[in-house]
DNA sequence: CTGAAAGCGCTTACAG
DNA sequence: CTGAAAGCGCTTACAG
């Protein structure tokens, strides 16, 4: 920049008026300026320019595992928001490790971002209090943080369970097994909750033994329940998420009977299956967007209460959903 | 830091030498120091530390398309080979678009990386020439760029195409269709290569047009190759890529006569469909991973001419490819 | 073993 | 409309 401004005989002053477009500068000057950064390839250095106005021009995002399509799907939405505005995005996966999020956090916070996008993985998040107080935006998503308000994007979780075992129901099945993650995921709970809430209003009693809590082993759970006695195995399955459905797919290969079965999220080829998948689907680049556009907004100034967005579920109806019980 | 170093009753470098872990500090002095850093929250600022050191403790990675799971696989290594260095990561989603690779390019460079590493989009790579030698260490993924030395991770495209396609000549078949990509595409042509050497070394002549190029419709390009009259028909496909061998699923579900088939790159599920499907197959996370030994190692100094490594393929039988001719 | 001074490349606050 | 001075938060080069 010394050397733009020696070239064009002005002041850093100027070139630095010139390079942020600020008015006031005679055109003749400008045109100087503009000339001597043309001829000496000059480029801004983003981080003096961070260092000296403390705002970093990128947003972080910290999500669970970058080569799980699901999270993918999140982080390409967050890079379009991103690039559209001119900002850098920063990212890493935490892979379920709070541990790890803490560190990825930090290191964010120490290059600086304007902004700190979540997907929080289990445990306490008031570690982000001071942070948030000084006044870093941050906005979660999929699962809402523990110990701390802030923006949150969420799935209808509990809707879109709820209309796929309602669906199953309306087939006629009233035994119907549950397949998903352990609880203490948040949208493990939301979802054995939506599936509660549709045995309820069927007036079907909910029966623990058809709950399929997989560890890490989601064929496995599918097994066990198939395995049970003739008349009391479960006719239909719901599954909270796509590594369950797969793994109960895997595990279906080889039972004689077919069994009907609704998963949570769609994933590519379920159409292409040997019998199509029934699934509850939503839009994944939306909670990027979603989430994007919060956080701009907090950049741009909004100081109001921390919201919560809900994206929509809807029930995809293919095949594998509409088996009816034997 | 100088609230640590006031607190601690030092000057600002001893806190700089405690906070680097210098030797040469009278441990009494560093323990006041490390003290008053515990006490006061103290972090580094990242940006300063940049600015000073002219380095920036992160890499740039700028691909395809980061919701795509093969690129983000790809991003997904690249992300955990920079966090067990502690560096970030910058990414960014050029989407085909050179303009966009460019713009995106400069943006990382001003906001300083120290490699970068890129999955390049066509075009002309000589606008990075200036930045390679002002010693910016880059990487190139899966493509080489043009005009332009540097190091370069690539698959093993014709090996693994002359395998697939000598797997269909050894169960009988002669005319074999190719559905692919334009051949504008580095992995596209290397590809076709493959399946013209396969056919050259079992005495079999290459047909132009037993050649499907999809002009981004993969599902109309096979049907185009299956509409022909019966007995020109090719009884196999080799498929290019995974959005080709899925169009080609797709393309192939109305078809009576089965047709073998296989596909460049692995999918989920694709042991679970009616037919499961033979593929090619590598580790997609072994391309990001070598690309990100390659560019720690130039930011440690390696400082040798420009290498090329070469990820191997697999064949992986799974039936599809096995159906013999009609 | 410790510190005072200068400076990385910009912008801010002010003067003219 | 333009510029000289100070400073963002660190590290470097040097002196003691």
């Amino acid at each position: 920049m010394r050397d733009v401004a020696s070239s064009a005989n002005v002041s850093l002053k100027t070139v630095s008026r010139v390079v942020n477009g600020e008015p006031d500068v005679r055109p003749e000057t400008a045109a100087r300026v503009a000339a001597a950064i043309e001829r000496l390839g000059f480029r801004r250095n983003e981080i003096a320019w961070s260092l000296r106005t403390s705002r970093a021009g990128a947003v972080g995002l910290v999500i669970e595992d970058l080569s799980n399509p699901f999270y993918s799907a999140i982080a390409g939405a967050v890079e379009n928001e991103a690039h559209a505005r001119g900002y850098a995005l920063l990212i890493g996966s935490c892979e379920e490790d709070p541990a790890r999020e803490h560190a990825l956090v930090l290191r964010l916070l120490r290059r600086w971002v304007d902004a700190l996008l979540i997907v929080p993985a289990r445990g306490d998040h008031r570690y982000l209090l001071g942070e948030q107080h000084a006044g870093t935006p941050m906005v979660f998503i999929d699962r809402p943080p523990r110990g701390i308000e802030a923006d949150t994007v969420l799935l209808d979780n509990v809707g879109g369970a709820r209309a796929a075992v309602a669906h199953l129901i309306a087939h006629g099945h009233r035994r119907i097994g549950f397949v998903g993650e352990s609880t203490e995921l948040f949208t493990s709970a939301e979802r054995l909750a939506g599936y509660r809430a549709a045995l309820a209003a069927a007036g079907i009693a909910f029966r623990d033994d058809l709950v399929g809590i997989s560890a890490g082993e989601p064929e496995r759970a599918v097994r066990a329940l198939l395995e049970r006695a003739p008349d009391d195995r479960p006719t239909a399955l719901f599954c909270a998420d796509n590594r369950h459905t797969v793994g109960a797919l895997r595990g279906l290969r080889d039972v004689p009977q077919p069994v009907a079965l609704v998963g949570f999220d769609d994933f590519e080829l379920a159409e292409l299956l040997a019998t199509p998948v029934t699934v509850v689907r939503y839009d994944t680049a939306e909670l990027g967007v979603t989430a994007a556009r919060l956080a701009y907004a907090r950049i741009a100034g909004d100081a109001g209460l921390p919201s919560r967005e809900v994206v929509p579920c809807e029930l995809v109806a293919r095949g594998s959903g509409e088996i009816a019980p034997p």
